[in-house]
DNA sequence: CTGAAAGCGCTTACAG
DNA sequence: CTGAAAGCGCTTACAG
C-alpha cells in the first residue's frame, strides 16, 4: 500500500509499457480493457497522483491561469461584488480543465513588478479583475502572455474585456429620473484612474443632454479620493440653490457611503435626494432604504470571462475581443420624485 | 526582440553553457560578473520568462498550495471575515516564494471528489478554509499531502491547525454579561458540523456552570438550518417566562441577522435583549446598535497558517501542531444591563 | 569559474 | 493493442 509516485512503477507492477499507462489514464482507447482495468486498479490502490510537471513540460502548458486584482488581493477579497463574478469564473475555468492562480501584487506598493507567478512561468494566462490603470495594463500586456480584463478596461488597448454596459446604464438611471420629475443630477465616482467610471459618467453626459437638462446643474464629481472628501463636495453643491435632487453613485459601496452620511446631516432619503448605486451588491438591501441600483449579470460575466481567455490561450493571435453585457435597473426604495 | 523560451537559447546567445544560465538565474554566485550580466541583460532584452515545469519537475516540487473552502468557494468570497486571512496567509506564502491555487470544489454537489488540483498533483499542500466535516478532511487526509486547518478544525485528526480561542472567547463572554447582571443566556449556531461552533459552546457552557448560572435557563440552540428557523426556536424560548435575556451568536452573521429578525417583531437592543457575535467582522459595525462581538487576530491568523503548511511541506514527518489565537472583547452598543 | 551529462515524469509519433 | 525512444526545460553533482 505504499505511495506510486510515476507511471513508470505503475507499468512495473502492471506488466506494461509507460505508453500504455499514460494512455489508459488520459482515456486515449489504445489499451485494451484487461490492462486498462488493471492500472486503475493499481493507481487506486497505492493512492497514485500523477505529476504535473512532467505532464505539462511535455504538453507546453500549465493549465493555470493567474488571477490578479487591483489595488490588492484583500480589496477585492472584502468586495462582495466580486464574489459571484469568482464563483462562476472559477466553475467554468475548472469546468475546462483550468485552475486558478492567486496573485498577492499589490500595486499600491510595487507599481512596476510583474507578478512572481509570471516570472515564474506559472500561467498561462492572466486575469484582470478591479480598475488597473493604463500603465499596468500595458506593463503587463507587453510580456505577451494572453491577458484578460474583467469587469472593467481600459481604452485603445487591444486587451480582452467582459464587462457590463455602464453607458447604457447611466442613460437608463436618467431617463427613469427624468420620468420620475428630476431634472437636476449629480454623478459621483472617486478620482481613480478607471474605465467603469469613464464610461458611466460618458453615458450620464450624453442623456443629460438628450432629455434636455442644464448641463451645469448636472454635474460630475470626480475629484476625491476618500469617499469623505467627495461628500465635502456634494455638501458644497448641495448648499447652493438650485442644487441636485439626486444622486449617481459609480457603485453602491459609495452609494451607500454617501447615503449615510446625508443621512447623518438630516437629509432624507428619498424624500430629500434621491440615489442610485451601481452593481446591486448584498450592502444595498442592507442599508435603509434599500437601495436603487444597476444589476448585473455576475454569473454570466465570469462565465464569459472565462471562455473568453481559454479562447485566447487556444488561439493567441485572433482579433480581440470586447464583451457588453446588457443591465438592468432595480428599483427600490432610494427613489422618489423630487421635492417641489 | 524575439521572445526566448529556454536557457538553452540564452546560453547560446551568450556563449556558455546551460549550466552557467541557470546558476546565474539562480543566484548561486558561481558566476563570473561579466557572464551574468550578459545573460541578465539578454532575458530582459527578450523578455524571457522561465518554464517552470521545468524547474518543479526537476525540482519535484510546485511551490502552490491548494485553497480548499467548505461548503464553497463563493461561500468564502461573500463572507468578509476571510477577506483580512486571505490577505495575510497569501503574503506570508508570496514571501516564500509559494503561490495560491483556488478550488473551485463544491463540497455540497461532491462530497467524495478530491479536488481536481490534488487529483492532477499540482499543489504541494492543501489549505482548508471553513467548517469542513471530519469525512472530509479524513479523505483529504489520507491522500497524505501535507494539510492545514484554517480558522478551524477536527478533533482527534493529526491535522495541522490553527485557530481562535474560541472556548476563551465565550469564557469571557458569560463573564462580562454576568458582571452586567444577565442571568439567563443563550448559545446560538447552525446546525452545521463545526468544531468552532462546537468548541464556543463548550465555552459557554463551561463558564455558565462556573459562574453558577442555572443550565437550563442558559440554553443552546443549535438545531436549525436556516437562520429563520433558529430565530422561531428563539422565539418559542423568549415565549416562556425567565427567558434568556442576552444572546450569544456563534458568529457576527448570524448575530446580525438574528438582531435585524428581533427588531422586527419590535424587541430592541440592548434594552430588550443583549447581543454578542464573534469575529469583529465589519458587518458588526454597519448595524443599529453597533454589534458587540470577539476580535480574531485574522492577520496572524493568516501568516501563522501560512508559517505552518510551509513547515509542513519542509518537514512531512514531524507531530502535527495545533495553534489557538488568543481573542479580545470588543464592546459596542448591542449589551447593557438586563430589565429587572 | 565553467561545462557535459544525467535525469526529474510525462506524452506522443512511430514502428510493429 | 503495445512498446521503445525521444524530448519538453530545468537543476545539480561532478569533473576540470
Amino acid at each position: 500500500m505504499q505511495r506510486i509516485t510515476s507511471i513508470k512503477e505503475i507499468a512495473k507492477l502492471a506488466n506494461c509499457s509507460i505508453a500504455t499507462v499514460s494512455n489508459a489514464l488520459n482515456n486515449k482507447g489504445r489499451v485494451s480493457q484487461e490492462i486498462r482495468e488493471k492500472i486503475f486498479e493499481i493507481c487506486k490502490q497505492h493512492g497514485y497522483l500523477p505529476n504535473s510537471a512532467g505532464r505539462n513540460l511535455r504538453r507546453r502548458q500549465n493549465e493555470i491561469v493567474g488571477l490578479m486584482f487591483y489595488p490588492s488581493c484583500s480589496a477585492i477579497f472584502s468586495n462582495v461584488f466580486y464574489a459571484k463574478i469568482m464563483e462562476s469564473l472559477e466553475a467554468t475555468m475548472e469546468a475546462h480543465g483550468y485552475d486558478i492562480l492567486l496573485s498577492g501584487t499589490d500595486f499600491l506598493k510595487n507599481p512596476t513588478e510583474p507578478p512572481r507567478f509570471m516570472r515564474q512561468g506559472k500561467v498561462d494566462g492572466i486575469i484582470l479583475l478591479g480598475g488597473f490603470p493604463q500603465k499596468a495594463v500595458s506593463d503587463l500586456h507587453s510580456f505577451g502572455l494572453p491577458l484578460l480584463f474583467l469587469d472593467n478596461h481600459v481604452e485603445n488597448l487591444p486587451v480582452d474585456n467582459v464587462t457590463s454596459d455602464g453607458f447604457n446604464a447611466s442613460e437608463l438611471i436618467v431617463e427613469h429620473l427624468v420620468k420620475l420629475g428630476h431634472r437636476r443630477i449629480v454623478y459621483m465616482a472617486h478620482s481613480h484612474e478607471d474605465a467603469n467610471a469613464s464610461v458611466r459618467e460618458a453615458g450620464f453626459l450624453k442623456a443629460v443632454i438628450k432629455h434636455g437638462l442644464n448641463p451645469e446643474e448636472c454635474p460630475s464629481l470626480r475629484d476625491f479620493y476618500h469617499t469623505s472628501d467627495g461628500y465635502e463636495r456634494l455638501r458644497e453643491l448641495l448648499a447652493k440653490s438650485n442644487a441636485a435632487t439626486a444622486l449617481i453613485g459609480v457603485n453602491d459601496t459609495l452609494a451607500v457611503e454617501l447615503m449615510e452620511c446625508l443621512q447623518d446631516d438630516g437629509i432624507r432619503v428619498p424624500e430629500d435626494m434621491t440615489i442610485f448605486g451601481f452593481n446591486d451588491d448584498t450592502d444595498s438591501v442592507r442599508t435603509t432604504p434599500k437601495l436603487s441600483t444597476v444589476r448585473i449579470e455576475k454569473g454570466k460575466m465570469g462565465l464569459l470571462g472565462a471562455e473568453t481567455i481559454l479562447k485566447r490561450i487556444e488561439d493567441p493571435d485572433t482579433g480581440y475581443t470586447s464583451i457588453r453585457l446588457p443591465v438592468e435597473l432595480v428599483h427600490r426604495e432610494s427613489e422618489a420624485p423630487p421635492r417641489l
